[in-house]
RNA sequence: GGGCAGAUACCCGAGUGGCCAAAGGGGCCAGACUGUAAAUCUGGUGGCUGACGCCUUCACAGGUUCGAAUCCUGUUCUGCCCA
């Protein structure tokens, strides 16, 4: 175990950087001070919904203040939703989850703590899965549970409003879910649960509980929803979300692609420049400040030497209109007719477009060039290459046919 | 338990017997302009086909009709009201 940092001003600084809201900043405050001179870590505890095996960067925003507190001693409590989630979360607002198996379960689990320990040390992390508590628990335990909230508190929740408003359905067991979340901190005896500014309800049934059971309430700390390339909260589903396992080209140019708007925010929350670097750099060209923002993003999932040659292969192929280093190869799987293929039917074949129709769309828009030369015809026959053909569809899908 | 309303393509939503592969918007793809930004403009957006065209879609299963997303019956799901 990390001895606790001696200094109370960089635990507090560490928690409020990015955060939205701290609730209490007092008992915070109080807590830390205690936990400083009784050499005791603070718990700290974070859910992980299991339901979604791939995180991104909207997940490494608390994950990071996590770290941060990690390394100043504090200990993490990664809560695995897992009892949650194979009840079926439907929090996603008016569609119901797929209830998970276990196997499911199991296997986003491992995945997840990957993807986590890409940010958090995982050998000083504890993590816990409901499970454990919740399979242990009777009817009875349940209604007594239950019995700790009013229907009136969880219908003032906004999300549960806006649904009837919208004449859509609310499940009862949806009300079981920030009960369930709150009964959590009571079992790990949580000092500060960390959430996204939606969970701010959920967070605030732990203090409910723990009240109740006699604990002293854990402080809530709220970060942002960080949104998505296109501005809408970043989720896998709307695909404008950067993926912590994206490769670094991949991160870098998707992070290039970012409105400007959320530029700022990004640099607060995804980096650990300072807010006077920051400054600095958004005063500047705001492509120069955007690059700036890749190469840190980039550089803390992937290190320096890969930040760096992401950011020279998107200068080459988008700054200065050249092709990139690395084309693959692609190989037609088929015997070539005498006469050639036809190009959507090739283009299909080969795995750069999902349908030959997407491919005829494609061609007819003019997205689609042979060794550089646009060509609009669908029915363009290409012949078995003698030298490798380079094809490019857009601005980001290249390939050369091989043969 | 009773009454009423609804289920449309990725999402929202129009369509109430043929002109419907289905308006419109969003998203997405491609093009112009750019800083792979924003804003704007243009085209496209079920599948197959060189093409004429063919095939599959409007919750599910049947039925009426020359013809159904549209009418009828049953089923499932949802909301509202009453009890």
């Amino acid at each position: 175990m990390t001895a606790l940092a001696p200094d109370l001003s960089a635990h507090l600084a560490a928690f409020r950087r990015g955060a939205v809201d701290i609730v209490e900043a007092r008992e915070l405050e109080a807590r830390l001070a205690k936990a400083l001179s009784a050499a005791r870590p603070l718990r700290i505890k974070f859910g992980m919904d299991p339901s979604s095996p791939d995180l991104h960067l909207g997940h490494a925003i608390p994950l990071m203040k996590l770290r941060d507190l990690q390394q100043l001693g504090h200990q993490i409590v990664l809560i695995v939703g897992d009892a949650t989630a194979m009840v079926g979360d439907p929090s996603g607002r008016n569609k119901l989850r797929p209830v998970l198996s276990r196997e499911e379960v199991e296997h986003n689990l491992l995945t997840y703590t990957e993807q986590a320990g890409r940010i958090l040390d995982m050998q000083r992390t504890e993590v816990r899965r409901n499970s454990e508590w919740f399979d242990r628990m009777r009817f009875e335990d349940v209604l007594r549970l239950c019995a700790r909230m009013t229907v009136a508190r969880m219908l003032e929740r906004d999300m549960f409003q806006k649904r009837i408003a919208d004449d859509e359905p609310i499940g009862i067991h949806e009300f079981l879910y920030p009960l369930m979340q709150g009964w959590d901190s009571v079992e790990i005896r949580s000092d500060v649960e960390f959430g996204g500014t939606d969970q701010l309800f959920n967070l605030h049934a732990g203090r409910l509980l723990q009240e109740q059971a006699s604990q002293a309430p854990q402080v809530l700390v709220t970060t942002p929803l960080v949104n998505g390339l296109d501005g809408r909260k970043m989720s896998k589903s709307y695909g404008n979300a950067v993926a912590l396992t994206d490769p670094p080209r991949e991160m870098y140019g998707k992070v290039m692609s970012l409105t400007d708007a959320a530029m700022p925010t990004w640099f607060e929350l995804l980096t650990r420049l300072s807010a006077d670097e920051i400054a600095a750099l958004l005063a500047g060209h705001p492509r120069a400040a955007k690059a700036r923002l890749a190469r840190e993003i980039t550089r803390f999932f992937h290190g320096e030497g890969a930040a760096a040659a992401a950011a020279e292969a998107f200068d080459r192929q988008f700054a200065k209109g050249e092709l990139p280093a690395d084309i693959p190869d692609l190989r037609y799987g088929k015997e070539w007719p005498a006469d050639g293929v036809p190009l959507a039917a090739l283009l299909r074949d080969l795995g750069l477009e999902k349908s030959s129709s997407d491919a005829r769309r494609s061609i007819e828009g003019g997205g689609v060039r042979l060794d550089g030369a646009v060509v609009t015809d669908t029915n363009h026959r290409v012949r078995a290459p003698a030298q490798p053909l380079l094809v490019q569809i857009g601005k980001r899908r290249y390939a050369r046919v091989v043969g």
